[in-house]
DNA sequence: CAGTTGACATACATTCTGCATGTTTCTGCA
DNA sequence: TGCAGAAACATGCAGAATGTATGTCAACTG
């Protein structure tokens, strides 16, 4: 049944060895949690022994990392995947926000990239994570809402992390069972907030989420 | 020098075990984090044995619970104290925003209350400890400015889950060094946003925020 | 003042992590 | 083509940690 053990090259071994630690791993983080995992447990599912994985990653905590960044790289691939182009700013940050919240409905996923990830590698980490993916397009939203959107000016990276926060937890909240609607509704009257009305009709083009 | 072993009631005896476990975990958490701290530490640090703390706790985590929801209880009591009375609705937010953004300076306070808590009791966990404490406060005075302040309706739930988490992410980014100002001037942007301009003047009491 | 309960202390069994040390499979080069 | 050397594992081991079971002694109760 596996003719794979012979005859295949350094780079394939270690890309279907990593790949299947990486999936068993998920799997168990996203089941129970990452303390409550352990590496037997992780080697066993991805068929493999541990000796496998501590030749591929330094410890535990580097393949808990690199399942994080991998999940929070799909995230951002399906924002970016979802969210259409040149609308106002203030749709473009809703429509954006509603793009992540789909994303973060996978199952799981929100307990490996909001709980999990940052107590486990620390809010600097995961931020610097964020500014690589998903928080990125929501600053750049930001950035371009301030400069012909019409939205008052604020400062951008608190900006940025205040409403990257509130996204967050209505990820959350809606994983323990909170109403989507109610959540996207507080979120746009959050966001309304911050377009003065005398200029609330001024957005037409460029958003600048890409 | 010590004349307390004979002596001593049963209850005075384990409150002061008690108190002692509480006071060495706090420390060693938030010097470390919860994962990175072992139960001999702990004890030791305490002056007890591992017997002690598995006859007052079920286990580690329970200990690390106590820890957590005492912890919750002193910043409610401190934005409690801080909060004058009769402010409008408004004013009321932001005072007591600025009040927990105060009492979660304290070190550590946030790793435990924003990090190892949600990851290691969970987000319902961590909803039930703040409603009894901290985000209460929040959410009764965001119900007296929706009801007399002039503020926008919007679901409660959502509204002080996303204020709450606002806040959460303010604390903790004000603890990784950023300015406490940006993060004050943009609370407060989010805040004034949810007042219509036509009633911003309105609020002149009733804070309900005790 | 005896019996029982509560507050520990100690010892133990299990499990986990990380490393050190083999063994097998590719890879580059003579 | 064949052979060092490196890479990709597999296996075994050492240290430590968690939770529990058991034992002891002081405190409470009737």
């Amino acid at each position: 049944m596996q003719q794979d053990s012979a005859r295949r090259s350094n780079r394939e071994r270690t890309e279907a060895t990593r790949a299947a630690l990486m999936a068993a791993a998920r799997a168990l983080f996203i089941e129970k949690s990452y303390a409550e995992t352990a590496t037997p447990e992780i080697v066993a599912a991805a068929g493999v022994t541990r000796g496998a994985l501590y030749h591929h990653f330094a410890d535990k905590q580097a393949l808990f990392s690199a399942v994080v960044e991998q999940e929070a790289a799909e995230v951002a691939a399906e924002i970016e995947h979802a969210t259409p182009e040149s609308e106002s700013a203030r749709q473009a940050l809703l429509d954006g926000g509603e793009a992540f919240l789909s994303a973060m409905a996978t199952p799981g996923r929100s307990r490996l990239l909001l709980l999990d990830g940052p107590a486990m590698l620390g809010r600097a980490a995961m931020d610097a994570i964020d500014a690589r993916h998903s928080a990125r397009t929501l600053r750049e939203g930001l950035e371009a809402a301030m400069r012909e959107g019409g939205m008052k000016a604020a400062p951008l990276d608190a900006m940025t992390a205040l409403l990257s926060a509130a996204f967050d937890r209505a990820a959350l909240s809606i994983e323990s069972g909170a109403a989507q609607v109610d959540f996207m509704e507080t979120l746009g009257a959050l966001i309304d907030g911050l377009f003065p009305p005398s200029k609330q009709r001024v957005g037409r083009q460029s958003t600048g989420q890409p």
